[in-house]
DNA sequence: CAGTGAGCGAGCTTCCGCTTGACTT
């Protein structure tokens, strides 16, 4: 049995550790935190006795308990060695309590790299646990847990139950209500952005782009402009060449590679989190969770010489990036290759694409800024003060270019023509090919990406790296907020041209706010943001989180008491909260839409039970009609039209096989019902006007399809070769399986699907043991 | 899978951060 025993957070470092520190050392993993707050008590949380947790080790974590407690007492001396922030602080904290470990032979050991180094040098100075921080913890847990639990069952009184606010989620909630309040109150403007198309007037070897200074306000100015145009005569009045540089980004946080991947590769947060895990427990890349973007010596240096070996001496730049970011506790490196020389890993596309942004990201970082010259003509008209500008960059030397570029969230419109200018001269004339006139539309704030949200919430100091991921699935999970897409409209717009002297006009149509996978709020999620804004204000206020967070900090100098700390702010707090339960009254989000012109009943809308509803006839009335509001429509912004056409459906729309036909929308999307048989329709389709024949049409196409499905079944060994969406596949014990591309699926005989199935059965195992080969070997 | 919307009023829901599998579609 060894003498030592350390514990660490992560399993994939402990087995990393246990390396550099040889025999004499058992290194395990604590698997995060132990212990938490109770909740079979109301709060977990004395809050007549200086707010005196109870704290409870965690169901799932028993058995990890248990075991740990064993190898301690068996042990000469245990190493505590989670990470050096305040969460990991209280990590050691509660293993030094649970595990009962006697102070004398218990040391609390921290290091900032995996390297044998640090590690050896990490041990050779050991410390004691810091209550101070440990303190800062226990204010962050517990206030936390007040501010949950005590503000969540207001909502369950007062809105719905099953509800929930919180520190974080409900500011995550109220960035999504605004923006998308901002998006529906705003109004686009327009202007005319005019640009011409010229060639020298002596040689027409080239021709050249540029754009006018000014930007006109209406039609009218554009088109006067455009009229002077007519007789104008063009020169060059300047040609300005200006050196400029652009800079590689700092390696990736757990926030910035969730923006990457999601605007580079269409990763959404979680995923990019998984597939980080798996490169992380195979070795392949440093921690994925973590606010620093610092680097290691050690990958410094090994940096600088991989990019030496590919790209040559000159496109090395040592850089050491500081963090910026609000809160940040830096207990990790940046996230970076294990082997800053390794271009390429084995593994599944995913793992692929993600380790390659990674790899190019920490490279860049550590290479030469690309210089550019930039060049600005500017050419004057001599019928007006404006002047047209082309600018063009040329490319001196490409730095770290040469592998990585960030990407921008917000997509510019028009791209900026860059590249090399065509040799022009001072006072040069040139000749008009074409000057247009285009009507261009100010933008509507865009709906966030879960990516984009977290890059706000960073900004803020709201969540951690740990809780991105989740903090997005539960405001999802409690229906405060969706992902979806949503189609563009189309709109007109104007366009005047002048060519060959004479001025027309066209009209031209463009497709505009479009959204794929965006966040919209639902109306239950903009009722409890309301709700919280009215009665709640302190705790959704944008800078809650970043003024406890000083106070925390206080705590962990020793300059404050942390249950002073949470006294002052809980007094005040919870009487709110008993008024709130008092005073508020139950909020239903109704909306009066006016009165139905055939009937004159009252249109209202409101929340009920299964989410928001529309109501025909007052509560009085015996015989009001429901309906639901249908995906994309806000109580707050359904007009009485709207509404009233909800009524509409179902609709009989005829009969067939003695049968009613009816159309309505569903949960999936608008259909056709013949008995129990539902039918989706199709696009061009709507249940409003959808006729009889076409419904049959439907039907008939469904059942073929139905029927089409079978190919061949083995029924005594349960396989089935069906038709399937992506083409046809065998089923078999509840798994599917691939049909090889050689194969005729009709043909098959009860032997060649038996092979198939066995096969592919190898075949998935053997992905399987290949991971696991790979990470014991290189972690 | 495609609906519901009133009501006895039981007994339940809920937070943030630190970790990794064990689950299903």
């Amino acid at each position: 049995m060894q003498e030592n025993l350390v514990i660490v957070e992560s399993p994939a470092k402990a087995k990393t550790i246990e390396k550099f520190l040889g025999k004499d050392f058992l290194v395990k993993s604590s698997f995060g935190h132990i212990r938490d707050l109770s909740k079979s008590k109301q709060l977990g949380i004395d809050v007549n006795n200086n707010f005196e947790p109870d704290y409870i080790v965690s169901e799932d974590k028993l058995k990890v308990v248990a075991e740990l407690k064993k190898l301690a007492r068996q042990a000469k001396t245990v190493w505590l060695a989670s990470d050096e922030d305040r969460e990991g602080e209280a990590i050691a904290w509660h293993l030094m309590e649970t595990l009962k470990l006697d102070p004398e032979k218990t040391k609390r050991i921290v290091f900032h790299e995996i390297t044998k180094d640090a590690i050896l040098h990490a041990v050779q100075n050991p410390r004691t646990v810091d209550m101070n921080l440990v303190n800062a913890q226990q204010a962050r847990r517990v206030l936390d847990r007040l501010v949950g639990f005590e503000v969540s069952p207001v909502l369950w009184r007062k809105v719905k139950e099953g509800l929930s606010a919180g520190r974080v989620q409900s500011v995550a909630v109220r960035l999504i209500v605004e923006r998308e309040r901002e998006a529906l109150g705003f109004q686009a403007t327009s202007s005319f952005k005019v640009s011409g198309l010229f060639e020298p007037a002596d040689e027409k070897k080239f021709k050249l782009k540029a754009e006018l200074s000014e930007k006109f306000k209406d039609e009218n100015t554009a088109q006067q402009f455009l009229e002077k145009c007519k007789t104008a005569a063009y020169t060059v009045q300047a040609i300005e060449k200006k050196p400029a540089k652009k800079m590689p980004a700092p390696p990736f946080t757990t926030s910035t590679l969730q923006q990457e991947a999601s605007r580079k590769h269409g990763f959404s947060v979680s995923q990019t989190m998984s597939v980080a895990q798996r490169l992380y427990e195979a070795g392949w890349i440093t921690y994925m969770r973590t606010d620093s973007t610092n680097l290691s010596e050690m990958a410094l240096k090994s940096a600088k010489s991989a990019i030496e070996q590919l790209f040559g001496n000159n496109y090395s730049k040592t850089r050491r990036y500081a963090t910026k970011t609000k809160g940040a506790q830096e207990a990790h490196e940046a996230i970076r290759p294990t082997y800053m020389n390794r271009t390429d890993i084995e593994g599944s596309a995913q793992e692929r694409k993600l380790y390659d942004l990674i790899w190019k990201r920490a490279i860049a970082s550590q290479m030469a800024e690309a210089q550019l010259e930039k060049t600005e003509i500017t050419i004057g008209v001599s019928t007006a003060p404006q002047t047209f500008q082309a600018c063009g960059e040329v490319l001196l030397f490409d730095g770290f270019l040469k592998v990585y570029m960030e990407t921008n969230d917000d997509e510019p419109e028009d791209q900026t023509d860059s590249g090399l200018l065509p040799p022009l001269k001072n006072n040069q004339s040139l000749n008009a090919l074409e000057i247009t006139a285009t009507e261009r539309f100010s933008q509507r704030p865009p709906r966030y990406t879960e990516a984009s949200l977290v890059k706000r919430m960073e900004e803020l100091g709201i969540g951690r790296p740990s809780t991105y991921a989740p903090t997005i699935t539960t405001i999802i999970n409690r229906g405060y907020v969706t992902k979806e897409d949503r189609p563009g409209v189309e709109r007109k717009y104007i366009q005047w041209m002048l060519q060959k002297g004479s001025l027309a006009k066209k009209i031209l149509a463009e497709i505009t706010g479009t959204e794929k996978a965006k966040l919209f709020p639902s109306d239950i999620g903009m009722l409890v943001n309301d709700f919280l804004n009215e009665y709640f204000q302190n705790i959704v206020d944008y800078g809650f989180t970043a003024n406890v967070e000083e106070e925390f900090d206080e705590i962990a100098e020793g300059k404050l008491q942390w249950h002073k700390m949470i006294d002052k702010f809980y007094q005040p707090f919870h009487t709110n909260v008993t008024e709130t339960l008092e005073t508020s009254r139950i909020m239903n989000a109704e909306r009066i839409l006016g009165q139905d012109p055939k009937t004159g009943k009252t249109v209202s809308v409101r929340i009920g039970r299964y989410g928001p509803l529309a109501q025909l006839g007052e509560a009085d009335d015996e015989k009001k009609q429901f309906a639901s509001l249908q995906k994309g429509q806000l109580i707050e912004t359904i007009t009485l039209e709207e509404a009233l056409n909800l009524f509409e459906l179902p609709r009989a729309v005829g009969s067939y096989e003695n049968k009613e036909v009816m159309a309505a929308i569903g949960r999936f999307g608008p259909y056709v019902r013949i008995g129990s048989e539902f039918v989706s329709l199709k696009k061009e389709d709507s249940p409003y006007t959808v006729t009889i024949e076409r419904a049959i049409e439907l039907i008939e196409e469904k059942r073929t399809k139905a029927r089409e499905k079978h190919i061949k079944v083995f029924e005594k060994e349960d396989i089935q070769i069906l038709n399937g969406r992506f083409g046809p596949y065998i089923a078999h014990a509840g798994n599917n399986y691939k049909i090889p591309k050689n194969a005729e699926p009709a043909k098959l005989t009860l032997e060649e699907s038996l092979e198939i199935i066995a096969a592919q059965k190898d075949k998935k195992r053997e992905t399987k043991s290949v991971k696991r080969k790979t990470a014991s070997r290189k972690s």
